[in-house]
This record gives C-alpha cells, sequence and structure tokens, in this order.
DNA sequence: ATCACTTGTGGGAGCGCTCCCACACTACCT
DNA sequence: AGGTAGTGTGGGAGCGCTCCCACAAGTGAT
C-alpha cells in the first residue's frame, strides 16, 4: 500500500501510468493512443486500447487541462436574461445547431447568461481563469464591450451576426438586407402599396440591415419611403403590439406590415385583432426568422427563412478553426471568417 | 530567460508562486488567502490581496480540479431533447431558481441535455471522468437509469420531483397531492358537478399524485370518480389538445376540467374553444404550475402554484451540501434530505 | 526555567496528464 | 562498411495548484 493513504478519493479512477503497466508499455504510449497519434504500431495500438477496456480507464480532464493548457469546453455566451433567451426561438434554433455540429466532437457546451451586471462580472471572471477554449457570442449590440474584452484576452470567439459591415471578430450571419427586399418586393407584388415596417433594435446591426433592405425595396419599386411608416420595436411580442397600435393610430391606411421578427410579427397580429384588421384580407403580414411561431401562428406566417440552425453550425466550425489556429505552430490562418448565408421567403396565409 | 521558452502560452498568466514573490510569502500562504483561510495574519493578507491585485492574478482552475479533486461545476441535467426544455415553462422556472441561488457561489452552471441516446452515452462518459461535482436532474421517469448510474459513481445528486414515495436520492418537489385537491375543491366550490381530468405522463410521479389528489378530492366530497373523465395526456400542448377532444367526444356534458399542467391547459383550451365551448361559461378550467402561460391565457387561467424558482434554489442548497458531504472529513451526513414545499390555489378568470 | 499549546508560515510532495528529447531499431542508399 | 533517414518507444520534466508536515514565535500554566 502507498504510503500516502491516498487521500479520500473516491473511486479510485485508474491513471495513465496503470493503464501503461497493465499493457507492459510506456506512459508516453498510452497517451499517443488516447490522443490517436499515428506513430504507434497496431499491435501496441491493440494491446493499449484492451488495458484501457478492462480498466474503464477515463482520462483525468483537469490534468490534462493542466498539461496541454486547454479546456475542451466552449461557452455559448448569450447576453440576456433567462426571460428572454426562452422567450426568443432564435436563440434555442442556434442552440440546436450547435449541440448537433458539437456532439461530433468532444467539446463540451457551456450556456451562460450575461444577461445582468453581476452576470458579466462573473463571467468575465470566468474567461479570465480561462476556462473555456472559445466563446460563441449570440445576440450582440452594437456598444458591447463584450467582443473587446474576449480579444484582449486572446480567446478565440466568432458571433452571430455581426456589429457593423466590417466586423472584426469571426462571424455567421445571414443575408437579412436581402432577405427584407424579398419580403417587401413580396408584398408589393401582391398589390400592397402602404407597407409599413416593425423594426427591431436598431442597436442590432442585423435589425439596421433588415430596415435597410426595406428602405431599398421600395426605392427600387419607385415607391417614396413615408418615415411614419417605419416603427422600432425590440424584438419582443410586447414590442410588437405596441409598435403595431402606434401604426393603426398614425397610418391607419396600411395594407401590409414587415415585422423584424416573428415573434414582433405575432404581437403585431394581435394588436391587428383589437383593431378588427383583418389577416391577410385587411393588412398581410410577414415577418423574419421562420421560426416555429410562425408555422403555428394563426394565419400561418410569411416569413423570411434564416437557416439558424446552420448558422450554428456554421459557427462552431469556424470557431473550432480559430482555436486550432491559435494553437501554437498551427497550420495558417484562416482567410474567410466571415460568412453570410442566404434568406429565403416562405410563403404562407398571412399574406 | 527560462531553457525551457514557456511553450507558447498567450497571455503568461501570473501563477501563485509569482504572486507569493511578489508579496514577500511562501505559495502556502497565498493559497490560504486566496481560499479564505482564517489563518492568516491581517497584515500578510492585506499583502497578499494587494500584489494579486496588482498582478491581476486569476487562479488556474485546472490545476486546481487537478489537486485538489474538485471542479467547482455542476450540471443541470435535462433528460429531453431541447425542443421539450423550451417548450416548457417549468424548465425555464427552475434555470431561474438554479441561476439565482448559484450566483451567490463560485459554482458554475453546466447546462446538459440528455434526450437521445446518443447525448446519454456523452453524459455517461462526461459523469465517469468526474467533470462536475454534482448533478442536478429534472424531469426524471420512474425507469430512468440515470439516478442509478449518478450513485453508482458516488457523484452528489438532487433530483426535482421524486421517482416514488420513497426517493433513494436527496430531492425537492412540490405537493403535487394537496394541489390537485385544492384544485378539485375549487372547482366543486363554484357549483361544477362533472370534473374531467387530463393527466400528464404517468411514468412521472408528480403527475400520479396529480391523479390521485384529484381522485382523493372527488372521494372526499362524495362523488363518484368516472374513469372515462380521467385521460392521460403527456404534459405538451398538442397532447392536452388530443385528450381535450377525447373527453368532448365521450363525456360532452362535463362543465369542468383541470388539466396537469398549464401548457396541456393550454391545448384543452384550444379544443374547447375548436368545439364552441366558452371559458368559464360552459366548462371551467383549472391548469398546474402557474407558469407564465397561465396569466397571459385568454381567459386567464386558474392554476396551482408551485414554487418552482424556489425549488431550484433549494435544489442547489441540498445539492452544495451534499458535496461538502461527500468530501473527507464532513462534518456529518445531513438528516432531511427530502423537501416537499407548498402549493397554493391561484384564481383567475377560467373558472 | 520548562513544558505544552496555539498561531502563522514556508515549502516539499504530489495530483495525472502532455510534451519532447533520447534512444533503439530498421530500412535503404552510397 | 558507413552513412542517413525514418519509425516506435520510454520516461524526465513540468503544468499550477492543494495538502500537510515541519518549524518559528508567542502565550500561559507549572
Amino acid at each position: 500500500m502507498a504510503a500516502h493513504p491516498a487521500r479520500g478519493r473516491s473511486g479510485g479512477r485508474p491513471t495513465l501510468e496503470e493503464v501503461a503497466a497493465r499493457a507492459g508499455v510506456g506512459r508516453g504510449t498510452v497517451s499517443r493512443v488516447i490522443n490517436g497519434s499515428p506513430r504507434v504500431s497496431e499491435a501496441t495500438r491493440t494491446a493499449v486500447e484492451a488495458a484501457v477496456a478492462e480498466l474503464g480507464y477515463v482520462p483525468n480532464t483537469a490534468a490534462r487541462a493542466l498539461a496541454a493548457n486547454r479546456t475542451d469546453a466552449i461557452a455559448l455566451v448569450v447576453p440576456e436574461p433567462e426571460t428572454r433567451f426562452f422567450a426568443e426561438p432564435y436563440f434555442s434554433d442556434v442552440l440546436r445547431g450547435v449541440g448537433a455540429e458539437l456532439s461530433e466532437t468532444e467539446m463540451q457546451l457551456l450556456l451562460i447568461f450575461a444577461g445582468s451586471d453581476q452576470r458579466r462580472q462573473r463571467l468575465a471572471q470566468y474567461l479570465a481563469a480561462h476556462r473555456v477554449d472559445g466563446v460563441l457570442l449570440v445576440s450582440v449590440h452594437a456598444d458591447d464591450p463584450l467582443p473587446d474584452l474576449l480579444s484582449q484576452l486572446e480567446i478565440p470567439a466568432v458571433i452571430s451576426g455581426r456589429r457593423s459591415a466590417d466586423e472584426p471578430l469571426p462571424s455567421v450571419d445571414s443575408d437579412n438586407f436581402a432577405g427584407a427586399c424579398s419580403a417587401v418586393e413580396h408584398l408589393l407584388s401582391r398589390g400592397r402599396t402602404s407597407i409599413a415596417t416593425i423594426t427591431g433594435r436598431l442597436d442590432v446591426y442585423g435589425a439596421q440591415r433588415r430596415l435597410d433592405g426595406y428602405r431599398a425595396a421600395l426605392r427600387d419599386a419607385g415607391r417614396p419611403v413615408d418615415e411614419r411608416m417605419i416603427v422600432p420595436g425590440d424584438f419582443t411580442e410586447e414590442g410588437g403590439r405596441r409598435a403595431m397600435r402606434e401604426l393603426l393610430e398614425t397610418r391607419p391606411g396600411l395594407d401590409a406590415v414587415f415585422a423584424g421578427s416573428d415573434v414582433m410579427a405575432a404581437g403585431a397580429r394581435q394588436a391587428l385583432r383589437e383593431a378588427g384588421r383583418r389577416i391577410p384580407d385587411d393588412v398581410a403580414l410577414v415577418g423574419f426568422d421562420d421560426s416555429a411561431i410562425a408555422r403555428h401562428m394563426d394565419p400561418p406566417l410569411t416569413s423570411v427563412r434564416q437557416p439558424i440552425e446552420e448558422m450554428g453550425r456554421a459557427m462552431i466550425d469556424l470557431l473550432l478553426a480559430e482555436i486550432a489556429d491559435s494553437r501554437p505552430f498551427a497550420a495558417r490562418r484562416l482567410e474567410r471568417r466571415q460568412l453570410v448565408l442566404p434568406t429565403r421567403l416562405v410563403e404562407r396565409a398571412s399574406s
């Protein structure tokens, strides 16, 4: 027995050393097998694998993290309170894509909310301790200090959406401009002549671009843009409802609304119903995101589809590449670090 | 310069050793200060704290985990697909409570989905590697092997709800039986005479207890229990809708429904509306959970309030105590490890 | 003065890995 | 025969902590 009486360790998990002894090889060799190094002979590999199986060996992640200076974990940082996270289908869709892509790797995903100052404080601590190899940042507002903190700490990061046209960080975005254009063009082609829009928070670049697209489509069609037809929302259902009420008051003659998100469209629908307007007979309604609520709305909502799940997957791919690049002796830096995925209009009964 | 040229470590974070040198003390002393040991003189503590601040020292969690055999992280395990997680307000409420309670500690929360076989496989690996100090298990079905795996691995765990009356694991539950009783009594007191119930999945103990409460309340009031008035749902909106349709077909004369969850009540409401029944005029409706949808329903839903957020907090308290107990030289084992919190009927317009 | 505690402190040993140097062994050219 | 690669392998050193033993210095009873 050891002189040091195994300080109360429960279970007594086997170590690399023990696997090596069992397989009759050295520690280094076992490590190579575990990590899939090609420089191991077939016979040795088989022997080691047998020993691993017999002993039920599972690597100690803390030791590995300490020695190799990596954690095999990445964080999905949501700079919003939990409530928003759950209310917004966008997040769950991203999470699904991220989870799917990640399940093919050994990486672990942490979900971190940074919706309050206290939470942000804790997150900063967490990042400073380098407890994750990389960060996925979703829903970032223009003035958010988080991206800068990350580059300062030299932590690989990818953001969903951009903060501006020339986002310095690697990012994955959808073509918000083109998507908005297609929505408005669709409404025009249906003979609508008085088209309003409810925007998202304009400190989110994507919301800004959707508004730009709305303007451009009208302009291209030779229609004047009435500024009173543009009302800001905040991506929430309540915000959509408020915006719609305002529109009905100032521009009661409108015959179509392009909402900057499905959730806001749902709010707008309530306000329209309250006011006795029928959809699409009196007012056509188009959303953005094509999330689950669009399909389940009554009537089903025409919406601009963003491939959110695919975006989640792409973010992971980019991030993993970033992480690989950040390690010593990385092959070469990536070139295309900004991805913009196409959108597509899905027509349903609301327009 | 070191002979070993600092293998590409980015940032070059300060170590305990460097802090010690700066403060003119030994490593042990710095460690004691960091960990809040009382056996340090005031003067030394101040000096060390100054050095920590000057150097911007942040402990290396991997090293700490390796040396102390703990991770300072706990996992919230959801044995459901993400979709269910987002569709069910119960989870977000638990998460909110857990997050709130945890934000007062240094513990990190991981959210892990174990909804598919592949995911469960990965989770098992993860747990075997002891990457968390403890586990919170929500929404466990009677035959789930996860709890046994956890006790086998000797990982402290707390479950929300119980699997049976004599749950071996520490658990936090609400008084489902009494809650269901109060709902039915309320309907009876409102003069309803023909009360149906839509149950949750009966392999969830809580759903079973709600059904027991429904039966007991009717019995206590001297009313016979009509088995055709009991229809199983599955906690989903769609399930509630289906169950309600069935009830309307087999028992068209009913004048009240007690649904085993708010989400199912929302589904039932849709079916009632389709059938042209008015709420509460024709049929009174009562839900369970008192989640956000109860308040937002039209009409607002009478519901049995479970203090879900408080339950989340209690789970954390229990789990932290369990973890403390599992460490060597723990003071004493806990006694009360099963917590049952009271429920309360919240009356609204639906009944 | 001696002994027995108590309080504060320094630093060795060790946690379980990865990294990398050294070395044996084999091939295949000159 | 002597080079010159390449291929597998063993194991030392070290990652940055915590734990704990040893010990100095102070305090009070005998």
